[in-house]
RNA sequence: GCCGAUGUAGCUCAACUGGCAGAGCAACUCAUUCGUAAUGAGUAGGUUACCGGUUCAAUUCCGGUCAUCGGCUCCA
């Protein structure tokens, strides 16, 4: 006899041995119906997730997880793989499956096939897919053993290697009609339970996420408890599109891209007008914060990337050039530069520590296929700092940065990153010494400031570990933006000294840090994070104002000049059109104020204020629009 | 770099199986003087990304190059 409790269902004996379905089924079979799976806990406090089917034989307390518990959209969206792996394997029998996991929003299947497999071919895998639903196969889980396993998947290279590195003597398998899988579920109890799913894309993804394996194809899709869900899940998607930085900087003339220069960066009048806005703001932090602003030249000897070690471990992303014979790189990172300006002449101890910061544009060779708007180019504009310390300095000036980088994410209205700490790559320099003490440096770091973090293990710089904060996109991609490098190798490689108080030279430490990251990914993350509509103080144009007809086109002038006058970017739409056309276009350029000059404004000295997206109309004194200006623009308010 | 897709007017998109390249918006001209998201009429605009091939004939079929998009790998 077994004792089982379940949660908010109450406690039972059960003589004999019953699935966990069953045994609710009989207590409430509302509940059995709607429980996609149930979260075990042992006896000896163990636990795990298992499928409804799950037979029970020890004492345990169960928790029955529903539609909306997010591991049971996991869950679906696992089997739902299964269900197209299934699909795919009638369709092409052919097909060898390597995995097949959910992820966030959905799932996907790498499988490798002699054939090329089109969009195209999407619609029939769907529509195989819909008849293995309304069939209703159960998924029956079957534990075997490494060599029955064998047998199940001979001729199946990716299954066997995955067998292989199994630790357990036992492996799983689900069934579900005549296909059988490699899995450690759990799963739906049966196929019908898939109520929405749709097929979304195909892509390349090498075995095992290395370069040096074979690409299978992965095929991506998603699905739901209910068909809104999906509708839902597909609309937003399409909403996120409309907040794209590539969309909106061409349609408001931020930048562009031009054949002539793929993946470098034209900046446009109005793009630059954000861009000075961020960096003006940037450099009155820094100079708050005691740094002091350098600048380096673009292109420097290769004798200097050869003793930085970027010759050796960074070649593959550098250019070159030949002046008069020699050899010249262009700079893909700021450091040489900043640490030449450092050695130019002798330091102390008392000048610790030294904060260089540097708005130093680089040139990296990025691989055609990864270029993505301004989230990734070959020549960017890194908003750097070296900071020269003494290794007792490292955790004050650590916290002062994390604190450097909350504080500006904040005025730009970035609530949620994460953070990474990225530890010792394969390619690398320095002693492990070296890096033990660097990475136990920034873990302390990281731990002080109680920061939430993962570790992201081999991802760091060549010359050493470093923090990384992650911002998210409008389609959530996350993009590596602030960063903090903690440094011993290159003050070395370097030979670069300081006077101590004990009148012997000492090496420094170098932390290198960036808060914006790229300067260009910043303005990307920020267009798409606002979908274009910028807080007032950023906004390339603050104010359009709108006169109704042209008799009013001389006090609009006034409004314009005087508007002009206090420096706000003000724009004076004195076209012959329609009022409602004049606004409509104000609209779709994102200018955050409208301006509305008629006969009422023009008798009583006064202007009709509309803020973008309609609504909240108002009809104030020059001086006090004036002023609303000020308020709003002078504390870098995110909204209006 | 790899896998797949795409490339037609400034923008968004048409053109059935090969037969003179078309629309809306934007631009320009004229008329309209307008109160909170598109006034009307007209004009102009294209070596169909580029190079080559097949064909009487190529935007369309084939090959190559380049760029872009979605992924993989890599990365700020």
């Amino acid at each position: 006899m077994v004792n089982i409790d379940v949660e908010n269902l109450g406690k039972f004996s059960l003589e004999e041995s019953s699935s966990i379905f069953n045994l609710i089924s009989s207590k409430n079979k509302e509940l059995a119906r709607k429980a996609i799976i149930a979260e075990l806990t042992f006896k000896d406090g163990a636990k795990k997730f298992a499928d409804m089917n799950f037979v029970i034989s020890s004492d345990l307390k169960i928790k029955l997880l529903l539609p909306d518990d997010e591991k049971s959209i996991d869950t679906l969206n696992h089997s739902t793989s299964h269900v197209m792996a299934i699909a795919i394997k009638n369709i092409y029998p052919e097909a060898k499956f390597a995995i097949g996991p959910s992820i966030k929003d959905g799932f996907y299947y790498d499988f490798e096939i002699d054939k090329t497999i089109s969009p195209g071919d999407l619609k029939p895998i769907e529509d195989e897919m819909k008849k293995i639903i309304s069939s209703n196969y159960p998924f029956e889980r079957k534990e075997v053993t490494k060599d029955e396993a064998r047998e199940i998947f001979k001729g199946n290279p990716y299954k066997l290697e995955l067998i292989n590195d199994i630790k357990d003597e036992k492996v799983i398998t689900y069934k579900t009609g005549n296909f059988i899988d490699l899995c450690s579920g759990p799963h739906i109890i049966s196929t019908g339970r898939i109520a929405a799913f749709k097929l979304l894309s195909i892509a390349g993804a090498y075995w095992r996420g290395d370069e040096k394996n074979k690409m299978l194809i992965r095929i991506y899709g998603t699905s739901f408890f209910k068909k809104e869900d999906l509708k839902d899940y597909l609309d937003k998607i399409e909403r996120a599109k409309l907040s794209d930085h590539r969309k909106i900087g061409k349609d408001l003339e931020l930048f562009s891209f031009h054949d002539e220069a793929p993946g470098f960066p034209f900046w446009h009048p109005k793009g630059m007008i954000i861009r000075n806005l961020i960096l003006d703001y940037w450099r009155k932090i820094h100079i708050e914060s005691g740094y002091q602003e350098i600048q380096t030249p673009i292109i420097l000897s290769n004798e200097l990337w050869h003793t930085s070690g970027h010759w050796d471990h960074y070649k593959e992303n550098m250019y070159f050039v030949k002046i008069d014979e020699n050899d010249y790189a262009v700079k893909p990172m700021n450091c040489p530069g900043a640490i030449l300006v450092y050695k130019s002449r002798q330091h102390s101890y008392k000048e610790f520590p030294i904060r260089y910061a540097e708005l130093g544009l680089v040139h990296r060779h990025e691989k055609s296929g990864v270029l993505h708007g301004l989230f990734r180019v070959r020549n960017f504009t890194q908003d750097d700092a070296h900071i020269f310390a003494l290794e007792e300095n490292l955790g004050t000036e650590i916290t002062a940065i994390i604190n450097m980088i909350g504080k500006m994410y904040e005025v730009f209205g970035f609530k949620s990153y994460h953070v990474e700490l990225s530890t010792r790559p394969e390619d690398r320099i320095g002693s492990d010494e070296m890096w033990d003490r660097a990475e136990k440096k920034l873990e302390e770091a990281i731990k002080e400031n109680n920061l939430e973090y993962k570790i992201n293990p081999g991802d760091g710089a060549f010359y050493g570990p470093k923090i990384d904060f992650h911002i998210k996109d409008s389609l959530e991609r996350t993009w590596q933006c602030a960063t903090i490098q903690l440094d011993f190798a290159m003050p070395e490689k370097f030979d670069i000294t300081y006077m101590g108080e004990d009148n012997l030279k000492h090496r420094p430490v170098m932390i290198h840090r960036v808060i914006l990251g790229s300067v260009e990914r910043f303005i990307g993350i920020l267009i798409e994070n606002y979908s274009g509509n910028l807080p007032l103080w950023i906004a390339p144009v603050q104010v359009a104002i709108l006169p109704i007809s042209d008799r009013f086109h001389s006090y609009s002038e006034k409004i314009y000049k005087v508007l002009k006058k206090e420096g706000y970017r003000a724009e004076l739409d004195s076209r012959v059109e329609s009022l409602n056309k004049k606004i409509r276009q104000a609209e779709l350029n994102k200018i955050p104020l409208m301006v509305v000059i008629g006969e009422k404004e023009q008798e009583s000295d006064t202007v009709t204020v509309r803020k973008k997206a309609g609504g909240d109309i108002k009809n104030i004194s020059i001086n006090e629009f004036l002023s609303v200006l000020k308020e709003n623009i002078e504390n870098r308010k995110t909204s209006l």
